[in-house]
DNA sequence: CACCAGGGTGGTT
DNA sequence: AACCACCATGGT
């Protein structure tokens, strides 16, 4: 069992606060979602700063603008065709829901459920859209938590996502903190806990040779 | 040149 | 349920 309550302290000693979308409008956040979706936050930024100048960054701007258009401005973001009809599909069940504020009526579970039936949303995006665009808790499980707790544990077999999220949400229970939980989850990922190379020569990292992380590698 | 970056979908076994 | 190929650009 991880002590989630140990890891989330000493995260926030190493990284200090994240404070991730603090400023933005919760459509522009649920617009990033989905643009940030294997690829860099510096390239998803720019596509969303791209949309904002055309003025695309509102549902219903957004749901009637030329494919084109949308395509253009996402374009450096990668999957960009895919991505482009996806947009324009969420901008168009929010306007349709009657913009953040009829969407935001929904229960937590609920508006949860209406997400995941949205192309191009799956739990990971649905999370994210209901921590960070509805301040409502929800544990994100990505890439760099489910490498965390699996070096943690050193386990054979990673933890299971339902699993995972159930841990994490026994100890952080509240908006605030599940969102810098999940901030500090990255920052973490970015600096410390690297993937390691498939190379059978890799001297580089500890867990590559014996298949366990040393410490500055968790 | 190979690999990675804050996933999701549709098809196959 | 567990795999797989695919989507695609930009950085290292």
């Amino acid at each position: 069992m991880i002590q989630f309550s140990k890891v989330y302290s000493g995260l926030l000693a190493a990284h200090g606060p994240q404070r991730w979308w603090p400023a933005d409008e919760p459509f522009e956040i649920m617009a990033g979602a989905l643009l940030v979706q294997r690829t860099t936050w510096q390239s998803a930024a720019t596509a969303l700063d791209r949309l904002k100048q055309k003025g695309l960054l509102r549902p219903q701007r957004l749901r009637r603008a030329r494919l084109g258009l949308v395509e253009q401005c996402i374009k450096g973001a990668g999957f960009f065709q895919t991505k482009a009809v996806r947009l324009k599909k969420l901008a168009r069940f929010v306007d349709e829901c009657g913009g953040i504020e009829g969407l935001g009526a929904s229960e937590t579970t609920a508006l949860r459920e209406l997400l995941l039936g949205l192309e191009g949303v799956g739990p990971e995006t649905a999370d994210a859209i209901l921590l960070y665009a509805f301040a409502r808790p929800a544990v994100v499980v990505d890439a760099y938590l489910r490498r965390l707790s699996q070096r943690l544990t050193a386990a054979a077999k990673a933890p299971a996502d339902s699993r995972l999220r159930t841990w994490v949400a026994g100890v952080i229970s509240d908006a605030e903190h599940l969102n810098e939980f999940h901030a500090l989850v990255v920052a973490h990922g970015k600096a410390v806990c690297r993937p390691v190379p498939r190379c059978p020569e890799c001297r580089i990292s500890r867990l590559c040779r014996t298949g366990r992380a040393a410490s500055s590698e968790i």
